[in-house]
DNA sequence: TTCTACATGTAATGAGTTACATGATTAC
DNA sequence: GTAATCATGTAACTCATTACATGTAGAA
């Protein structure tokens, strides 16, 4: 149910189409939820039906159709709804990689390192560009009025990141003092 | 996929029930996968199907019987191919705080900061119960051989909580700050 | 010539959630 | 007397993933 609520936060700040919403899942949305794409347009099409979100068709020459979305006064009312008098869920995360971390005994030690390596550049690219996005969208901490939101989360996401890199360097330590022994 | 090696890799290091491997997750492995119990069961029984588990039933008399579930070497050769040979799929966080956190320009300011001041209680709980488990597990960072694993995700939960609990005082900052004007 | 961006979707399968079911024992 | 612990599961349902499908334009 709740992806439903991550569109219509979206769509509450400006009018989208699927695909919009699909960059902005990998841009923002990604430091607390994900979705493909295929969910994102199932989920669209069943929130028109039930009124919350209304569609136009746009007609272009050299790109594919668009279907731009915008919310309704039911959808902004559905999610005020939820957003205030809504049980809070427990977070759920699924770490691939830190379930491997999990049986790191089962494995020689270098391979082990070589796993951590790997993900801090992954993490190390990720810190790299949420930085820069956030440079651009809030100079020196400065946000628009509907922009609070993205403000605190994109926030979130680079600490998350800088203390997920500060932990593999912590366990590529304790790696390497135990392969000494 | 994945869930089936994480009840692999616990097995691996003790034989267990359905029953105790759902504790474990919520101890040890809910710093980075959740399951259900009745996800737990139905892939215990499928597994058992493929010849990557066995199991016994014991009889007991005050409780309800119970089934010891062992790994076998076809078990354990499936789960080492997973680890080394499998590509490592990006981690999926499902927050549904920061769902609404990535909202909060939609509410008044002084709910926002309540949302936040309750999450801080949950996190600064598991903060606390997950450093205690760590002391008795692991007393001044010594672990036995097959304790790497849990060592180091262990040391991940309270990096994670403590980062949380940080990110969490800032945004009530950010928030009070807000407030005034 | 191969990849990426643009743009939207269906169908099949796999994973996860919720509600229900049973029933004794022990601690508050 | 109420809740929690022990212990295992089924059935129905919702949600998420993967593979497939289409087709143009521009950049490397």
């Amino acid at each position: 149910m709740a992806l439903r609520y991550a569109l219509l936060g979206l769509l509450a700040k400006n009018e989208a189409t699927g695909y919009e919403l699909t960059q902005q899942f990998k841009e923002t949305v990604i430091h607390f939820w994900t979705a493909h794409h295929t969910q994102i347009y199932r989920e669209l099409l069943k929130m028109e039906e039930e009124g919350l979100t209304h569609s136009k068709t746009v007609q272009q020459s050299d790109y594919p159709d668009k279907k731009i979305y915008t919310i309704t006064d039911k959808g902004f009312a559905q999610l005020l709804e939820w957003m205030l008098n809504k049980p809070v869920n427990v977070p759920k995360l699924k770490d691939d990689l830190l379930l491997r971390v999990s049986m790191f005994h089962f494995i020689p030690t270098e391979r082990a390192i070589d796993f951590l390596e790997k993900s801090k550049e992954h993490h190390q690219m990720g810190l790299m560009m949420t930085k820069k996005w956030q440079e651009e969208n809030f100079p020196k901490g400065t946000y628009g009025e509907n922009e609070l939101g993205e403000y605190l989360t994109s926030e979130f996401g680079i600490r998350y990141m800088e203390s997920w890199l500060s932990w593999c360097n912590w366990a590529i330590k304790v790696l390497k003092k135990k392969g000494e022994s």
